[in-house]
DNA sequence: CGTTTTTCCGTAAACGTTTACGAGAACACA
DNA sequence: TGTGTTCTCGTAAACGTTTACGGAAAAACG
């Protein structure tokens, strides 16, 4: 059926290991016989079994990306991935490397399935996502010597990897410095209540803004719930039920935001009307809310370029003359002011 | 590093033969040594490597799909497919099987790519979406008699493969119907300009609707652009211009609905009051648009695990004792009414 | 006890590549 | 002419599996 090496060269009277370095362009070949391969390929339509090169190679020339439906969140999480995605394997595809995504059930964190992945060899390294505070997947693979990369960080007890995140630190605090400059005071904050990193991370920006603005952190206006917009809907009362309202809620997620607005027209209260609504991370959805949310913004498709820039030289065999080389970088999100505050 | 089945043999004295029957389950190898074999195994954190029983056996276990992001449209199109794809992965893990995700770039129409995962092997069978009217995907694969199933129709000239399609033609006239019964006559159509074949199925439904209603299909009021926000942006103007003006427009798609709300806000016509709107495919942003879109919306990952089925029953190896069977089914889209109509 | 069957396992080939090694031919140089 | 170098190519091993085949040992049978 399909043409192998063998063929080649049996139709060109010639051996099979001639036949491979004139297709790996390796240079002890005579120019002229490497002409009549490469025709000869083109014409048998030949192309390598990359099964049998793996295997011999002991690489697969392609990078996994674990995607991970969470719970309940069919519709909003994944997207988000989508202009990373094309990044990723935009930069990948320049280096001859293919993407691909293996898919999880939602629910399970999916540390079967990458042990799968790693164990049974499909892919040279691993791209993660969602990464947690503590992250037994990233334990896993540094104890493996697998190569990975994250997109997100984690608490890492110095174990060096290369990793890009985006810096939601400064925006739950530009959010809280936004929001006081516009007479704000009494400012809620919504985040997921998995131990996911970026919820920390904003948490602790939104703290640290208050405080220097010599406002107090009240327990009763921070919460968090599922990371979907029911977790958005159900936890929004909670916050409503200080004694001292509060007057801006800055949500870390746009379902949960999403979910929170009903509950806030379930009270009565308008969004970008009565009560501030700013979102960390931006989605479509932000903004054709109505009213459209405000929103911090991530460069997700420049954001895969980078990481796959990162892993790769991160790896032996594409690494520069230098050698290998962990790199790590955080990148800002962008604020996009809209209706709702 | 990785354990192989020679260490795994070593270290039990026993031959590597034996350890294959041993983890593969076959009749001929004595059940102590076999316990013995899968405790090693457990032991050793064996597991086999890929690319060595893909070699050997001609096949990966693995299905591809093959996901395209249409240019301009990095935002929209694919959320569609993340519970299709929930549901696809669903029922092929359950037969064993991996699914991988290859990512093109924005653009290329992906048959160059789907050369390369078919020549090289990568996958036991693909998945195509975004299916055309005419497909040259199609075409490819049933000459090289590749396996494969499709998530939509094409015109296929007798050529014979598993596809599951959603009824746009049903929904279509179902969408006419209904506006004819609040009182519409004058009722605009606006799809895709490729030749997505959902686009031409859509018309159709259309077009025989309003015949049925004794309404004469007015050219003035059909009219198609890119399949993205701008697309509906740019082309919603000019079934306004129409001598007698439309009072409905039904989208084919939530992104150049959205689009075509926008221009329609900029004309002064609110959507769901002076202008009925109706979109075919139902999202999330239809739902949290303001007006919330009436929409058409397909069960997606009911669908993806269907499909998985159709492909199984199409593969030798997994079909069951009646032999491989060709299946092509079509599902119906459900209306959600909303505000917008 | 001899013969046949069954059970179990080892041997080796095969899948399609890549690549280290060596050898023959051509060439350069003295 | 003899020696050394450069080009080019063939040979064969190796990657990690699976599996057809055959044979030894054990069991069953008469």
């Amino acid at each position: 059926m399909a043409s192998s090496i063998h063929d080649l060269a049996r139709h060109l009277n010639i051996s099979i290991g001639t036949v491979s370095r004139a297709l790996n362009g390796r240079a002890d070949v005579n120019a002229d016989t490497r002409q009549r391969v490469l025709d000869a390929a083109k014409k048998l339509n030949y192309s390598p079994n990359q099964s049998g090169r793996s295997l011999r190679q002991g690489a697969t020339h392609s990078i996994a990306f674990m995607l991970q439906p969470h719970p309940g969140d069919q519709q909003y999480g994944e997207p988000f991935f989508i202009p990373f995605l094309i990044g990723l394997q935009g930069r990948l595809a320049e280096s001859g490397l293919d993407l691909t995504v293996v898919m999880g059930a939602p629910g399970d964190y999916q540390q079967e399935r990458l042990r799968r992945v790693v164990e049974t060899r499909r892919a040279d390294a691993v791209v993660l996502a969602w990464t947690r505070r503590e992250d037994e997947r990233i334990d896993y693979l540094t104890e493996t010597g697998f190569p990975f990369a994250t997109l997100g960080r984690s608490r890492t007890g110095g174990k060096a990897y290369p990793s890009l995140d985006l810096d939601f630190e400064k925006a739950g605090a530009d959010a809280v410095d936004r929001l006081v400059a516009r007479g704000h005071r009494r400012i809620a904050a919504i985040r997921p209540s998995l131990d996911l990193n970026f919820g920390h991370l904003f948490l602790a920006g939104y703290r640290k803004a208050l405080r220097r603005h010599g406002i107090e952190v009240d327990p009763a206006l921070i919460a968090d719930g599922f990371i979907n917009e029911a977790g958005g809907y159900q936890v929004t009362p909670r916050v409503m039920l200080a004694k001292d309202r509060p007057t801006a809620i800055i949500y870390n997620n746009d379902a949960m935001a999403l979910g929170g607005c009903k509950a806030l027209a379930e009270m009565g209260i308008k969004p970008g009307q009565d009560m501030a609504v700013t979102v960390i991370v931006d989605t479509p959805l932000c903004r054709y809310f109505s009213p459209a949310l405000t929103a911090f913004r991530p460069a997700l498709e420049p954001m895969g370029r980078r990481l796959a820039e990162m892993l790769l030289a991160s790896l032996p065999a594409f690494a520069g003359p230098e050698g290998p080389r962990i790199i790590r970088e955080v990148w800002p999100l962008e604020l996009i002011a809209r209706d709702s505050d």
